[in-house]
DNA sequence: GCCATAATTCAGGTAGTCCA
DNA sequence: TGGACTACCTGAATTATGGC
């Protein structure tokens, strides 16, 4: 039996959709939301609505980002909305500014994914935006870290120094070190190289590269040093890692 | 809590092997 | 023959520790 058909299977037996949203209203500090093609929210957790100031989650369906969030914060998500809708981007580990109860701004962790149909177009967007915790009340570590990630995830495939990722946050190495992990649980160097592999997985699977190639737009010196560090971090070699998505999705 | 420094660990490059 | 993988050496990054 195929992980497919085990899918199929299960997924035959719902008496209605799977709906998840119930069991992310559990989760206080975490939003999580889904989006039509138009960026309208489809379902959303309560924690979404409790931030909005809404007391019934039902009342956001239908609406966007535009309509709910303030101009600050609504635009940014609203261009992130249409790079997933309209290109397929993923969207991981952006480090932003959302909102928190009483219409507070704080930092947020933001993960977003586009949802195909059958016919591969894609319908929607499902995301969610876990808060941080700034490390002092202004939030300022968190602005200048949020530049230096952003400099990551837009240039993971040139060389990287963490000392030199330090100073642009302008903090020393042991500060940068620490923000790092009270973020993503990860030290500097594992963060980029973590981009750099969710990246890899990305061309593996939507792409015909060689190995050799996407090493090296992986920002790997070569493709020897990209094996090595793919197998440690997902446990598979990139083209065992390759044939065994395209079984799965066969 | 932060910094400086020494010890330790890890990652990159080179060279080589294996295999289709 | 070219692509994929591995062993080994070296330098860079991380961690541990002590002092402020």
């Amino acid at each position: 039996m195929t992980p497919a058909t085990i899918q199929a299977e299960f997924f035959s037996k719902l008496r209605q959709p799977l709906v998840c949203e119930e069991i992310f209203d559990t989760l206080t500090d975490t939003v999580f939301f889904v989006k039509d093609a138009l960026g309208r929210y489809v379902v959303v957790n309560q924690t979404l609505a409790d931030r909005l100031g809404v007391e019934n989650k039902d009342d956001l369906i239908g609406l966007t980002v535009l309509q709910l969030f303030p101009k600050s914060l609504g635009e940014g998500f609203a261009n992130e909305d249409r790079l997933v809708l309209t290109k397929g981007e993923h969207i991981t580990d952006r480090l932003t500014k959302h909102l928190y109860r009483n219409h507070r701004e704080g930092w947020s962790l933001l993960q977003r994914r586009p949802i195909y149909s059958d016919d591969d177009k894609i319908i929607g967007l499902i995301g969610l935006a876990k808060d941080l915790h700034a490390p002092n009340e202004s939030g300022e570590d968190f602005r200048a870290l949020s530049e230096v990630i952003s400099h990551v995830q837009a240039n993971f495939s040139s060389a990287l120094k963490v000392p030199e990722l330090a100073r642009m946050a302008g903090l020393s190495s042991y500060q940068f070190d620490q923000r790092i992990r009270k973020i993503f649980q990860l030290s500097p160097s594992q963060f980029i190289n973590k981009t750099r592999v969710d990246h890899a997985c990305y061309l593996l699977t939507n792409s015909e590269q060689s190995i050799a190639d996407i090493a090296s737009s992986c920002g790997y010196a070569d493709q020897s040093a990209f094996t090595r560090q793919f197998r440690q971090t997902t446990g598979l070699t990139p083209r065992a890692y390759r044939q065994d998505h395209e079984h799965h999705s066969h």
